[in-house]
DNA sequence: ATGATAATGATAATGGTTATCATTCTCCGC
DNA sequence: GCGGAGAATGATAACCATTATCATTATCAT
């Protein structure tokens, strides 16, 4: 059985307390800043039971995993390929014809990730200048 | 410049002769079998070439990348989460979305990716056996 | 031929993540 | 309350895909 101690509560609050797309490294720095130093290895644990249990939601990008508040809607990622920069939508057509073409297939759809690679209003303008 | 050697050659007639997703490793050995065998550094750096130039092209697993042949139209993709199965497909209107809300959000798309995890069929029929 | 530039290949290094293992915590039944 | 089973913790080693290094070799233009 999965428990939620104390450095579980720790990590778990963080990533509510906040709206970012969190690593495991950014996680145990903040933690350990605030205090509450916790090992490495047991903040990996702690995200992946986290996610587990549903209390957090991720999406794995090229090089690491990123953790963000499980307690939104349902949406995908658009990705800042220069400055690194996160933005989430969602659209509900989208979801609906990606359940549609994994039908047709033959597949259950047990998960989805779309990830939209691209320049932010703000390095379009800096590119720009 | 960028030059297509004898062992990028070999590379790029692997794939395309092919309708696979490669791994680094698996490129490597399967020339290796052919009597072709490439330095695994060189092989990594042929896939990246390659791709640079719009020969192949690739998607990026949570562990690995895979490469492909880019003679292809543009397609997602619906991976078995227990097999591994790769399968293809492609949606106009799914496309079309993506970029309304990319330009919704005051992004310039440079590429995107979509991925699908689920069971496929047989691996469903196992499962409920 | 002769440089200049790029590619090759063996190997070391990187970096995110997972495994190991001894120790500590938690919680249940007695 | 006590004992013990099952988890969790944390330091550290191991993993593994990929990239960097560097000496050597190939390629191409003049």
């Amino acid at each position: 059985m999965v428990k939620l101690t104390a450095q579980r509560q720790a990590i778990l609050d963080l990533i509510n307390r906040s709206n970012r797309h969190w690593d495991a490294e950014e996680v145990a720095r903040s933690l350990a800043d605030a205090g509450q130093s916790i090992g490495i290895a047991t903040v990996y644990r702690g995200l992946a039971a986290l996610e587990n249990e549903g209390l957090i939601s991720s999406i794995q990008l090229t090089d690491k995993k990123r953790y963000e508040r499980a307690d939104k809607a349902h949406h995908d990622h658009l990705i800042c390929t220069i400055c690194g920069r996160i933005e989430e939508f969602s659209h509900a057509t989208i979801e609906a014809l990606q359940l549609a073409a994994a039908r047709d297939k033959g597949f259950e759809i047990t998960g989805h990730q779309l990830v939209i690679f691209g320049l932010c209003p703000d390095c379009r303008k800096e590119k720009n200048a």
